[in-house]
DNA sequence: GTCTATACGTTGATAGAC
DNA sequence: GTCTATCAACGTATAGAC
């Protein structure tokens, strides 16, 4: 609940949202201003400058994904698995046409501090760790088909991911994501 | 040569290479104007407002890779066609850390108008529609595999060499891309 | 912590002289 | 076609009162 959450977490969750959305330049702190109801000025406050926003922004959305990486059950298969994290990967779409914040922002890559350009690489390297676990797994079990080593397989996967949820808003349509995964699934 | 060329095409060729580093939020009328040596208000002459000049440069660039794909002898086998896209796909990562204009822009696409949206729409599905025939061409072959049907195959493909490229900016490296090829090829 | 006030460059855009 | 001049709005950011 907003009523509840602090200003601090309005505003982190705000610039997300809005970050994912519109990216890093298409959003302002008047933007933030204006939804959360503080002056601009209280904004610098708690972030000083748009650089510590944006950092923090994504390690907050991290933290995050890690919490759902760790949600899922390890004793499922590897096709459930992928199809778990497709699903909420592709959440964000219908909630508001968003985009991963990791994925935007590698895109606004050019504009931003070398500690953001870490941390996202950071979350890409979490990311693809854990889908070349679920690919080994999938290849062992019969489930998952994965060409070549798991980590290259899951580079390629996770970037496919991250293409079709751009795509996917682009062409208003979820299927984008799910031909993906359907691709990395055992035929039937 | 630049010597050679009018102000417009130079104008929509420095906003082209700009927008592939930085967004279209990410470049003003000033940064061209210096680029170019002309006048902020000689920019509008040409393009109106911001709008025009991104959707022409959408159009020349998708004239550009129309062109590209022309110039790829139908002749060969499918495998090395899809070998010369993915060079020409990166050729430009090499040159200025840029990234493909229309991924960029589809990453933009929120703080774009309709009428951009389906310039980009126009070229994602020109891309996809070549990527489709050429897997299917390689399936038949015997030089590519591709699961299900060539169109979900090359929409997946496309999505996989958008976000590598994305991501071969963000780690400075050019192996992702190449991962991305070798996941389509037939294995050695 | 939040506000008012303010600084100051940037931005896209227009009017009109040449 | 290109320039000068000008615009109002927006951008991030700071100082200082409360």
């Amino acid at each position: 609940m907003d009523t509840q959450s602090t200003v601090r977490e309005q505003l982190l969750d705000h610039a997300i949202t809005l970050m994912m959305l519109r990216g890093y330049n298409g959003f302002s702190y008047r933007d933030l201003s204006e939804l959360v109801g503080v002056k601009t000025s209280s904004i610098h406050y708690y972030f000083p400058s748009k650089d510590d926003l944006v950092l923090e922004a994504v390690k907050q959305y991290s933290e995050e994904v890690v919490r759902a990486l760790q949600s899922i059950d390890p004793a499922l298969p590897a096709n459930e698995k992928l199809s778990l994290y497709t699903r909420f990967f592709g959440k964000t779409l219908g909630d508001g046409n968003q985009i991963c914040l990791c994925g935007m922002l590698a895109a606004d890559i050019e504009t931003l501090p070398e500690t953001v350009r870490e941390a996202v690489q950071a979350f890409f390297r979490t990311n693809e760790a854990w889908l070349a676990k679920v690919l080994a797994q999938g290849v062992e079990e019969g489930t998952l088909v994965a060409k070549g080593k798991p980590e290259s397989a899951a580079r390629t996967l996770f970037a496919a991911l991250q293409g079709s949820v751009i795509a996917s808003r682009l062409f208003h349509t979820k299927s984008r994501l799910e031909d993906v995964e359907a691709m990395w699934r055992v035929a039937a």
